[in-house]
DNA sequence: CTTTTAATTGAACAAGCGTTCAGATAGGTT
DNA sequence: AACCTATCTGAACGCTTGTTCAATTAAAAG
């Protein structure tokens, strides 16, 4: 049986997953029929609802899991200096994000297709996400650290920023993924911290 | 005839893509069937080849009109000092996108949708955009005034921040369009200015 | 009113869609 | 060998898709 289960109900099979996220990435998800996915797999368009109830599921699971991926691999860290908090971070959004680009494509372009119940589910864990770089630049803007008149803005100007990466990067392009974590840090440092001089 | 000609040819009737546009924005361009566009205008789905070769078309001239817009829409300035050019590029670029939320989604969101041909276009003047950021940065770089160590990334990152707006802005919520531009702008001065003293 | 021209319908086309399911196939266990 | 069970096929379901086009209606011109 291809069905398990597990705190979330893990339905979909691992090649079925790797099959979807290609093409949902690459052609979109109303683009992709369960035909072509299969056909990917190595199996007839049938064989793909032992694995998933419907095309939505698949969708849903792909984001849903990623998110929660997100979520678990970031630690949060109150003991140290909101600057130092705010570099990890940046490096490790940088770094998470350029490690999964076509999840994160999908993450940001198929919210549409998702149905309400399931968008709602999406946005509260990417509401949860957001919520954490918020609580790094307050806690920078308490101790004297950060100069922002917003947090709740500076958080999305952040996030956009930093996203905005796998929308460019190549590896085989000119800078290495530490280079642009580096200026993008450089950047982020100077976009939320005290004004220059003069 | 409704058919016309221009320095671009522009077939598209306007009752044709205002429907369009806005279907494509709430549902993306795969997930809209000619018969919907149709039913929005109030005609039957023959009617629309009359102002439209296919469906592609529609999809390109919607976002190549867009692209044009932007590009007319901004003058350069190089008489004057780049802070200040930026500061308008800045205030200038939120403005613009927010009157256009749904030709910004568009745009950014269907790109996997266009045909090679029409992928290439599109790319080019996005690229010549991107160009008018960068030379403005430069020169800052030049002059002193800003402290970049990449150009281009500086350019990118500055675009998705500001773009970003676009995807959490909502005429009813906490701050108005000024508000936002300030705030935004108060980050992007020190993202691309010098360094904080201490 | 008649003729010409433009705009629109409505049916048709071949193709593709998500999903279901009875039946075939394969692999492991007894 | 026979049995069991998990996996998959292949056909079928009803429906939707983009696009074409002869026939019709509406509007304009004479």
């Amino acid at each position: 049986m291809a069905r398990k289960q597990g705190s979330h109900a893990q339905i979909t099979g691992p090649k079925v997953r790797d099959a979807a996220l290609r093409l949902f990435a690459e052609h979109g998800f109303a683009a992709v029929s369960m035909r072509q996915i299969a056909a990917e797999v190595g199996v007839q368009a049938g064989a793909l609802y032992l694995y998933t109830p419907d095309k939505q599921t698949l969708l849903f699971e792909l984001m849903r899991d990623h998110l929660d991926a997100l979520l678990a691999a970031w630690r949060v860290r109150e003991a140290v200096p909101p600057l130092v908090e705010l570099e990890a971070f940046t490096r490790h959004h940088i770094a998470f994000h350029l490690d999964r680009p076509d999840l994160v494509f999908i993450a940001y372009m198929e919210l549409r297709n998702l149905s309400p119940e399931n968008f709602a589910v999406i946005e509260t864990l990417r509401g949860r996400y957001e919520n954490r770089l918020e609580a790094i630049l307050q806690r920078g803007i308490a101790a004297g650290t950060f100069d922002l008149s917003d947090s709740k803005l500076a958080t999305m100007a952040v996030i956009a920023m930093l996203t905005g990466v796998t929308t460019w990067y190549r590896d085989d392009g000119r800078l290495s993924r530490e280079a642009v974590a580096d200026i993008y840090w450089d950047m982020v440092r100077k976009a939320v911290g005290p004004n220059p001089p003069d």
